[in-house]
Parts: structure tokens; C-alpha cells; sequence
DNA sequence: TTGTGTTTTATTGCCTCC
DNA sequence: GGAGGCAATAAAACACAA
């Protein structure tokens, strides 16, 4: 690249001169400048471009950078702002006074910008250009800033969520152990009560049967078989249906069976805990957060949505 | 010295506002 | 419709390692 080249010879000169003024400094790149505008040297399009020895880097002081950039006839100025476009760097002394602008504002009305032009001898276009790059670094750092504040505030949320999760492992586990327990003293207690039952069935009814069969001569029921009926029927005191008053009047004793705690079903093991237990000692699954079904108020977890919302927000 | 990555300056095209 | 802002981009300027 032909501009390149050139522009690399004329930074390397002035790399040679760091210490010079920027007066100074440009009187060679000038005859450069000079000369090869009056060859026929490759150098300078309409869009050439030279780095001034003052500007390089921002080392060095560019006093003329502070020279009213158009307002005094000024030879050297006119010179300077009259070389074609040239892309050069601002000095220390410019952007520190750019950033102390921008600081107090950083949008850039049409005096401001004359006036800060004025100061520091550049182009009103080069100021607005300047703080629209700047805008746009400051935008850039304020969304790095953003993006660490949000990272730092999922974290947090994710270790709160994460020890919640724990803790309703735990408490589930622990709700398990319990019902467990209750589940067995509940079958231990179910035995004690039908003993019990038994015995205060049978005696009264044992004893009027007694009292009828001696009241009548008519009367054929075989009190042995009555007793064992009786035994039967204290299965349970809700035996006073027909059918089996009508075992109890033939005296058939094959309906008799023996009080067996096998015969209770699981689920009517299950159905009776649940008769006597509280709701929330028996936890469905998806009641404590194991299904996508609608959580109702035992529900520990995050609702889907919100478990998306957060989970789903990632870098 | 040179290659490469980053920063800075400047341009372009689009959009909004007055 | 012109001025100004912004995003995207180009390209110079710069830093730095090999």
C-alpha cells in the first residue's frame, strides 16, 4: 500500500525526533511534504496521509495544537490546516482536555464544539468525531461494568438457589423417614384398636343372644356358632347390614374369618394413613417439586418459567 | 525489523428529530 | 430536507514479542 509506505517513512522520521517541537518537528515532514508534492513522487493523493513528530504517540507536547485553527492568517497555521487531510493523532495535552469536556458533558452542543475547536486548534468535525468515538468507548465500558454487575448478581442467585435445592432435599428426605414411622405406628395402633373393638362388640351382643335363646323354646341358634359370627362380625361394628344379619340368623359360620392385618390392602393402608394424617404428611411427588403439573403451595421449586428465565440468561 | 494485535481517528450509511 | 447521532467499518498509529 503506497500511502502506507510513505506514512511509515514519515513516522520514522519523526520517530527520530521525539523530543522536537512541533514546530520543528514538522519543518522536515514539510519539505517532504513540499517536495513531493512538486514531484511526481507516489506520496500524496488528495487522501495522503503524515503523522506529525509532536503527535506520535502522544509523546511530546503539540503546542500548535492549541493555535486558533483557522482564525488568524497566520502563516505556519494556515500552512498546517492547509496540508491535504492527514490522519494524525491527538496529543496528551488535547485528549486530556477532550476528556475533562467530556466529562463535565458528553454530548456536544454546536458552540461547545466551535469553542473547544477554538482551543485546541482542531476542526470542529475532528471534536465531533472525538466524542462520538468516545461515546461510543464510554458505551462499550458501561456495558463491560453491566455485564460484571448482572454476572456477580447470578452468582449470587444461582449459590442461594443452589443451598434452597439442598435444604429441600434434605427436608423431603426427612418428611419420608417421618411418614414411615407414622406409617408403622399406624399399623401398630390399627391392631391395638381392633382388639379392643373386638372385645367391646362382642361381649354385649354374646350376652343378649344368651338372653334370647333361653327366652325361647323356638329359638335354634347354636350359641357356639353365634359366638364365632359374632367374633366375625367384630370386624367391624358397621356390620349391621341384612346380609350379615341374615349369616348371623342361619349361622353359617363359613363367612367367619379370622382378623388378618395381610388382608388390608396397600392402598387401603395408604387410604386409612391418609384418613388419619394430615395431608402434608404424605407429599405427592409432584407436590414437592418432581413434575412439570401446576405446584401448588408445598412446591420448593422454582416455578418452570422463572427456572427458564434465570437458567436460560447466560454468557 | 517485522508480523501481529490493539487503539485511535475517520468515513459511511442509516435513522430520528426539528 | 438538513443536522446530528449511532453502529459498523476502514485504516492509520501504536505497542510489543520474536
Amino acid at each position: 500500500m503506497v500511502d502506507g509506505t510513505v506514512f511509515s517513512a514519515a513516522s520514522s522520521l519523526t520517530t527520530l525526533l521525539p523530543n522536537q517541537t512541533p514546530a520543528s518537528a514538522s519543518q522536515p515532514l514539510d519539505s517532504i511534504f513540499h517536495s513531493s508534492s512538486s514531484s511526481s513522487s507516489p506520496f500524496l493523493g488528495s487522501r495522503s496521509i503524515v503523522s506529525f513528530g509532536g503527535v506520535q504517540g502522544g509523546k511530546g507536547c503539540n503546542e500548535s495544537f492549541f493555535l486558533p485553527y483557522d482564525d488568524n492568517g497566520d502563516e505556519d497555521t494556515d500552512e498546517y490546516f492547509h496540508q491535504p487531510e492527514k490522519k494524525r493523532r491527538l496529543s496528551v495535552e488535547q485528549v486530556q482536555f477532550l476528556e475533562k469536556s467530556f466529562d463535565e458533558e458528553n454530548k456536544l452542543e454546536p458552540e461547545r464544539k466551535i469553542r473547544l475547536a477554538k482551543e485546541l486548534g482542531l476542526q470542529p468535525r475532528q471534536v465531533a468525531i472525538w466524542f462520538q468515538n468516545r461515546r461510543a468507548r464510554w458505551k462499550t465500558k458501561q456495558m463491560e461494568k453491566d455485564y460484571d454487575s448482572l454476572h456477580a448478581c447470578y452468582n449470587d442467585l444461582k449459590a442461594s438457589y443452589d443451598d434452597l435445592l439442598r435444604e429441600k432435599d434434605k427436608l423431603q428426605a426427612e418428611v419420608a423417614k417421618l411418614s414411615e414411622k407414622v406409617l408403622e405406628r399406624e399399623k401398630l395402633e390399627e391392631g391395638k384398636f381392633y382388639r379392643a373393638e373386638t372385645k367391646e362388640f362382642q361381649e354385649p351382643l354374646q350376652k343378649s343372644m344368651i338372653d334370647s335363646a333361653s327366652e325361647g323354646e323356638g329359638s335354634k341358634v347354636d350359641i357356639s356358632s353365634a359366638k364365632s359370627d359374632m367374633f366375625d362380625s367384630s370386624e367391624s361394628p358397621r356390620y349391621t347390614d341384612g346380609v350379615h344379619s341374615a349369616l348371623l340368623e342361619t349361622g353359617d359360620s363359613s363367612y367367619v374369618f379370622e382378623p388378618d392385618q395381610s388382608d388390608m390392602s396397600q392402598d387401603e393402608g395408604d387410604n386409612l394413613s391418609k384418613t388419619l394424617l394430615p395431608h402434608y404428611m404424605f407429599p405427592k411427588l409432584e407436590d414437592v417439586g418432581y413434575s412439570d403439573q401446576p405446584h401448588n403451595s408445598c412446591d420448593f421449586g422454582f416455578p418452570e418459567e422463572e427456572d427458564q428465565a434465570i437458567w436460560s440468561w447466560s454468557y
